[in-house]
DNA sequence: ACCTGAACACCGTTCAAGT
DNA sequence: ACCTGAACACCGTTCAAGT
């Protein structure tokens, strides 16, 4: 992370110094005043770059997803080269723990990964429409369950969320009196394993509609 | 919106004093000090009913959901009401916009809410495991569409999302060259339309899926 | 046991002033 | 054109003090 006026400050030397300190400390850490200190800097001198807090923020999204190139095998078929852009983009995101807390509302900073998922569509003979469609639908899917598992605190024993979780889970009338489910799935809560395995799940359930054509029926 | 020391003080009151601001304002409205002015009270009277900022707001998300009643119809198929279930619940959370703020990070307070989808599928001869683990998609499906929906501002004109995602848009070099996609659907961001279709679509993709078995396959 | 007032360590942002 | 310092209107929370 930069430090002092060794460099005459610009947009992309804040937006530098605030991933850094995203990094570190997610969205909370990233604030006018922390950049500008760290940068040497009095706040107000960060207003003349990136404007006000909204545009500092962009800033770090920009150059956060600047850095993330998605692969995937050309020789591949679609629907497995649609799964690998889904799972190589949680791979690249969740290296950035508050990442879906800027992405949420900036979805333009993600046009520029969708390029190869496109492009990939495009190769196996979609139609323009229907790739930017299904390419659409995938990112959404990907980005909504990332912003979900991202409100998954696995980390430490999060015994707040296990207590309150559990006590809903015990108030649940339908279980009641049944045999009661395995220890091992009641109350539990969700570990990196099931919610790996729901992301392939529910990844493989949409890919695989799209394969069989689901999404040029008539709708409702 | 309850005022004054009408009343002497508890959880519940503080709670729905709470939630009045959360509607009118959003999570942005839901201050410490805020809510206690407008129960004529110190910003540190609160912290003996509801601990901290936190536990406040567990407490709004706990009322707010309470108040949320999903009936389906139990003549339906059984993918017929998961699709009505998910169809409600957004129904239900897209009155109240900033619900997945609270709810991304409190999941157990939805919960409640998924007993009537767990009941259906039980009924439909779901095993109790394959009735959870089916739930369990089907909600964190919704929960993340709603995630990612909520992140779209299509109140305003929100010109700076649009041209943002437009100059995004412009620079994919995957569409250059080619004919330019119909102006409707190039840099113009999703409308209301849209959003509703790509629900449907991804729902009934999620739910065929189930019907077809697939969550029953080994995974790779 | 419950509430208050003053205080602390933060925020984002405005504004007049400096160079 | 770029930066600063002081100030404003907020935050969540601690702590000693009141009843």
């Amino acid at each position: 992370m930069p430090r002092r006026s060794d460099r005459p400050l610009d947009r992309d030397l804040i937006a530098a110094c605030a991933l850094a300190l995203f990094r570190e400390g997610g969205l909370a850490a990233v604030t006018t005043r922390r950049v500008a200190s760290a940068l040497g800097v009095s706040p107000m001198a960060l207003y003349v770059h990136v404007g006000n807090k909204e545009g500092l923020l962009d800033a770090v999204v920009e150059r956060l997803m600047r850095a993330i190139k998605i692969d995937l095998d050309s020789e591949a078929s679609w629907p497995a080269q649609a799964e690998q852009w889904a799972h190589a983009l949680r791979a690249e995101l969740s290296a950035h723990p508050g990442a879906m807390d800027l992405l949420r509302t900036r979805r333009w900073a993600l046009v520029r990964c969708t390029e190869p998922l496109i492009r990939a569509l495009l190769a196996a003979g979609f139609s323009e429409e229907r790739a930017i469609r299904a390419a659409r639908l995938v990112t959404w899917v990907t980005m909504g369950f990332l912003s979900v598992e991202s409100g998954v605190d696995l980390l430490g024993s999060d015994d707040r969320q296990a207590d309150r979780l559990e006590r809903s889970l015990d108030r649940l009338e339908v279980l009641e009196g049944r045999a009661a489910t395995s220890p091992a799935s009641r109350g539990r809560g969700v570990d990196r394993a099931d919610i790996d395995a729901l992301f392939s799940l529910e990844l493989r359930l949409i890919v695989r509609g799209l394969e069989a054509g689901l999404d040029l029926e008539p709708h409702d």
